[in-house]
Order: structure tokens, then sequence, then C-alpha cells
RNA sequence: UCCAGCGUAGCUCAAUGGCAGAGCAUCCGGCUGUUAACCGGACGGUUAUAAGUUCGAGUCUUAUCGCUGGAGCCA
């Protein structure tokens, strides 16, 4: 009988088949110690020579690592086996001998497993990552569908449009021109139009030249859009996605996060209500840690590291300054100079993970803020419809995927969140 | 783009300006409970590239290329 892995517990004492790749091998003479992975888990094949036929023996002295094979033998519980279970093997078969495995059990430098990133992915380490990053996505999807929120994917290629093009990565459409997506965004503002609660989940892409722990050149952002919701709606509701998600991934990925060495007490501290601070208060937080950024300016990544380091949860900080936000932020009635944005900074120094706020409702208020920032009305136009047919107070926000998994997984870097990461010296494999 | 560091065997790294070395991988041999197994042996080099200083350069100088870390850029 076939059976995976992640399964094997449920056939003690039965015979089964396993088909993978052969891991490791350790010897002692006449018995052997395979331990082979079939994507589903790693299981130690221990074969002994009294006990099999010549042929299968010397199949197992030849084979090498990663080489494809099929076991069959008996499911044995044993402390010593590193899986709890062991197969005692009754018969071996190579499918393809490997050649020398260039992915060694040893260490290797940072350059040449992300040159073999294809082969990279076989490892338990991002196995546990990319069980990880599945359950994240799923997780906010799963989240945000019990919100009554419709997915409606935003196109990737656009006409130029979203702010300037100095970050937009270029590409003939036949006789024009078309931009990679940096966003969904405009987008999901005439989907929340035409159905309330929207989302947009998929890849966009920023020809920003960042060569940081924190940056891709293609990154998965999820956007939700809510018709009607103020700043205040959007915080809860991504209080409540932050809060569900990690929820999630204690329940089902507890194996995979201790597998990398992740403190489970960090993630079992996020609960909700996550602390707010307005930006002025913000500064006054950064003032009293010795940091002194002048007032209107953006947080850099030392800001971001100050202000996330100070709690044990994510912190949100809105009402950020008018001029360092995008045109579409709504001003402050309180006070214009702030927009009503919202970024949420996850904790332990991993700073900014989702970013948005409330979207200008009135036409002629954002109409005066694309003609302030030179932005081309005619490509505007129908996003300035949605102020002419039944515009409405809305909100929304994005949240950067791989950001959020390498906060949760507590990693040092993105790369290793996304199975082939786009970087900026790097577009191979 | 800027700053810093690094580049030596397939991989990870040693080598005071004076013979190019180890562990792992691979191959051969040994071992009936290994846990990155172990033990013995073999194979493996245009020291990133180019020029210079020197009796002599992996080592010092200059340039170029590549990588890493950071900064900047960044809804």
């Amino acid at each position: 009988m076939d059976v995976t892995i992640d399964k094997i517990g449920e056939y003690e004492g039965q015979s089964v088949r396993i088909k993978g790749w052969l891991y490791n091998k350790r010897s002692s003479g006449k018995i052997f110690f395979l331990q082979i992975r079939d994507g589903s888990g790693i299981i130690q094949a221990v074969g002994v020579k009294s006990q099999l036929s010549p042929e299968c023996f010397e199949k197992m002295q030849k084979v090498v690592q990663e080489s494809s094979v099929i076991v069959s033998g008996r499911v044995k519980k044993d402390e010593r086996s590193p899986g709890g279970y062991e197969l005692s093997v009754e018969n071996f078969d190579i499918i393809h001998l490997s050649e020398p495995y260039p992915i060694s059990p040893k260490e290797h430098g940072v350059d040449f497993l992300m040159e073999h990133r294809h082969l990279w992915l076989r490892s338990s380490r991002q196995h546990a990552i990319m069980k990880i990053r599945n359950t994240v996505i799923r997780a906010c999807e799963d989240f945000l569908r019990q919100e009554g929120f419709l997915r409606m994917d935003t196109p990737i290629l656009t006409p130029a449009a979203c702010e300037g093009t100095t970050t937009l990565f270029e590409t003939d459409y036949f006789d024009k021109k078309a931009y990679l997506s940096q966003s969904g965004q405009l987008y999901n503002e005439a989907n929340c139009m035409a159905f309330g609660k929207v989302y947009s989940f998929g890849p966009t892409f920023r020809a920003e030249k960042s060569k940081t722990r924190r940056h891709l050149m293609e990154f998965w952002m999820l956007e939700p859009e809510i018709a009607f919701a103020t700043i205040d709606d959007l915080m809860e509701l991504e209080e409540n996605m932050i809060v569900y998600m990690v929820s999630r991934l204690l329940e089902l990925n507890k194996a995979d996060l201790k597998s990398i060495g992740r403190d489970i007490s960090k993630l079992e501290a996020i609960k909700a209500p996550f602390p707010r601070l307005c930006y002025n208060d913000a500064i006054k937080l950064l003032r009293s840690k010795g940091n002194e950024l002048p007032w209107g300016e953006d947080f850099g990544a030392d800001e971001e590291s100050i202000l996330s380091l100070n709690f044990d949860k994510p912190v949100f900080v809105h009402r950020y300054p008018a001029k360092c936000k995008a045109f579409y932020m709504k001003p402050d009635s309180e006070d214009p100079n702030l927009s009503l944005s919202v970024d949420m900074l996850a904790p332990e120094g991993y700073g900014e993970i989702t970013g948005g706020g409330q979207r200008i409702e009135d036409y002629e208020e954002l109409l005066k803020r694309i003609e302030e920032h030179k932005l081309p009305k005619d490509a505007y136009e129908w996003y300035l419809d949605l102020r002419r047919y039944g515009s409405v107070p809305h909100s929304g926000f994005g949240i950067g995927i791989e950001r959020t998994i390498t906060w949760v997984c507590g990693i040092e870097h993105l790369r290793e969140t996304i199975p082939y990461p786009r970087m900026l010296t790097r577009l191979y494999p």
C-alpha cells in the first residue's frame, strides 16, 4: 500500500510503500539507515543485510543523497528513530541514481544556497517555512471569507497611472507601454463600490533599487478594501486578521515553527487589542529613546525598529503627516496636515507589515490632490468616477506576505519566505 | 547609488610576504542501531580577473567583476 510519511503512524505494524528521495544515509556495515523524504515528511528506513536479498542490499550501498527511490517495509515504532517511527525495509528500488548532490548536510553560504534555490527547497528548514507561508496565506483568506469578503483579483499589467513611473517595471504592450502593478488598491476601491467588501491577492512589483533584508522586487500582497469603513474599522479588522492568522499557525504549524527555532511564546502573546499610537505620540516615544527624527518625516528602518521593539505585540501607527503618504489618503478633519493613514509594525524589531488608511471620498478634494501631485488626470478618470457615482467613506490596507512570514518565523531575511525571491541582483533560478 | 567586509578544492574554511592545507561531499575499503555516524585510504587547485611592488605574492598596491552586511530609495 502506498502511503505518505506524515500519515505513517496510522500504519504501525503494516507493510507499506513510500515513494520519495534519499535525504541522508548512514551505514554500519551490514545495516543501513536511510532517511527518506517524500515531501510530507522524513522517515528513517532501516535495511539489514541478513533480511534482504543481495540485490536489494547492493542498491542500498550504491544509493546516494537525493536519488529518487521506492521503499517497501514494515512500520515500527522506535524511539531511536528521528521521527518516532521507522521502516524495516523489505524491498528497495532506485528510480534514478542522483549525480553527486551539491547541497550537503553541512553548512553553506547564502550565495551558494540562493544559486541552488531550486534544490535548497528540498531541505527541512525550507519545508517548514513554506508550510508556514501556506498557513499564513490560507488563514488570512479564510478570515476574510468568514467576514464576508469577496476575492477579486486585480490586473498585473496596468497603464501608467498609480504614482510616478520611476519605481515601475516597464514592458511593451503591443504599440503601447504597460507597467507591472505595484498595488491593486485603485481597482480594489472600484471593486468595493461594487461588492462592499473585497480583497485582492497577488504579486506586486517594485523597481526600487532596494538592497535590504526587508525588500523584494516581486512580493505578494493581500489587499482588503471596505466600503463604509473608517480608519478605526480598518484597525479592528487588521488586528482580528492577524490574531486569527497567528492562532491558526499555533494550531497547525507548531512543529514547523519549533524546527526553525522560533520562540513560540512570542507568538502566543499576539492577542487583541494591539496598541494604537498616533504619529505625534510615536515621535514623542522616539524622542524619549534618543531618536531625533524631525516632525513630518516618514519613519526609516531605524525608527520602525525602535517602535516595534517597544511592544510585544504588533503596534498601529496612525495619522502620519499627509505629505509623507499617498495622494488618495483622506486628511484628518481635526488637523488637515495629518492623514487618516495607518501602518502596522510587527514586534521584535520587524517593522512595517501593513499599510493603508481611509481614502478621500470627495470628488473635488481628490481632483485637487491629483493636480497637486501632477498626475495625469485623464488616466484617473475612471478612479474619479468612483467619487461621481455614489461615493462613500471607505478604507483599505495591504499586507506584505513575505514580511509577515519573516516576522512569524522569526528569521533574519525575507529571501527564505518565498520560493523564488526576486532581488536586486538575483533573477536566477 | 553610497559605506564596510569578503572572494583559496564541488561546499565550509585555514595558511607570519617564503613547500597550497583541513573537514564535509564524491570514489574505494571496514563496521549489525546510526542521529550532520564513525575509522582507514584515494581523488580534488589558473588562490575571482587584469596589471603592479618584491629575490619571492593567496597574503601588499591599483582597477574591474561578483557576493555579503548596512544605508539610502521605498503608499
